[in-house]
DNA sequence: CGTGGCTCCTGGCGGC
DNA sequence: TGCCGCCAGGAGCCAC
């Protein structure tokens, strides 16, 4: 599930359902999802205190504590927060669970366990040291460019890479190339600046539509590859049927038609 | 620097 | 029904 948009409604969600309340007790259900920290350390950090923001940088998720310390999520692929009151509605997967003074709860729901908790009193330095890029959304079209410009790779490849931009997953990936007509294996220095310009905005746009779409659980917009985007699925603009190549295990869609290789 | 392959993990689906 | 391989919106590591 998340890629950027969906982590940028998980924070709203955190937001909206677990600040402001004196955090009881801290369990970790699944040692394996910490990194970097002690389930004592991590109790110990956040007892006591309150939840006072969040903050989304890429797919990472900061939450934090009047107590100084941010909580840090990663959701991998099947990761996302889960509020309630009964706890008998606590998710079958839930890793990390944190209970409020007004008897709420905040659940880390992770099936596959790939995704991760970790805490840091320095968000700037835990993303520095992850070499995570800036953020999809923030990104100027000036950094944007001028980081491309020092990459030789493939479109997808490259910025699906959380190092050169970070935010963009293999669904956003494919949307936002269909939208700027770019065959995924199109090499970005052979891009002309102009066609740079439209994928920069188109960036922008794809990511903001995305996320209207899931806070406001409205449809895909017209004219999304995305909802074509399984085999033997049409390219919603020609009509010819989509094609789908391999890369490193992940698969991209795009119409063979729209999308020329240059 | 870039790519492809493998790994981590769980679960759902289709094929035999 | 059972078993098997494949696939899934993530990412790190390693060999080349």
């Amino acid at each position: 599930m998340p890629e950027l948009p969906d982590v940028e409604s998980f924070a709203r969600y955190v937001e909206f359902t677990s600040l402001h309340k004196p955090i009881e007790s801290v369990r970790v259900r699944t040692r394996e999802i910490l990194e970097g920290v002690s389930p004592q350390r991590l109790g110990g950090a956040l007892r006591g205190h309150r939840l006072c923001g969040t903050r989304r940088h890429g797919k990472f998720l900061f939450v934090r504590s009047d107590g100084g310390a941010s909580l840090v999520l990663h959701f991998g692929m099947t990761g996302k927060p889960v509020s309630f009151k009964d706890p008998t509605g606590e998710p079958s997967h839930s890793r990390l669970l944190l209970r409020f003074a007004d008897g709420y709860h905040l659940s880390f729901d992770c099936q596959r366990k790939l995704g991760l908790a970790s805490l840091t009193k320095d968000e700037e330095g835990y993303l520095r040291s992850k070499e995570v890029g800036p953020d999809a959304l923030e990104v100027s079209f000036q950094t944007f460019r001028d980081i491309l410009a020092a990459r030789r790779g493939m479109a997808k490849s490259t910025l699906m890479n959380q190092k050169v931009v970070a935010g963009l997953g293999n669904l956003v990936t494919d949307e936002l190339l269909f939208q700027a007509r770019l065959h995924p294996r199109e090499t970005l220095d052979r891009v002309g600046s102009r066609k740079l310009r439209t994928l920069y905005e188109k960036m922008k746009a794809v990511l903001e539509a995305l996320i209207d779409c899931i806070v406001h659980s409205r449809g895909l917009p017209g004219g999304y590859v995305l909802a074509h985007r399984e085999p033997g699925g049409k390219c919603p603009r020609c009509g010819a049927g989509l094609q789908d190549i391999k890369f490193g295990g992940r698969t991209a869609y795009f119409c063979p038609r729209c999308q020329r290789q240059s």
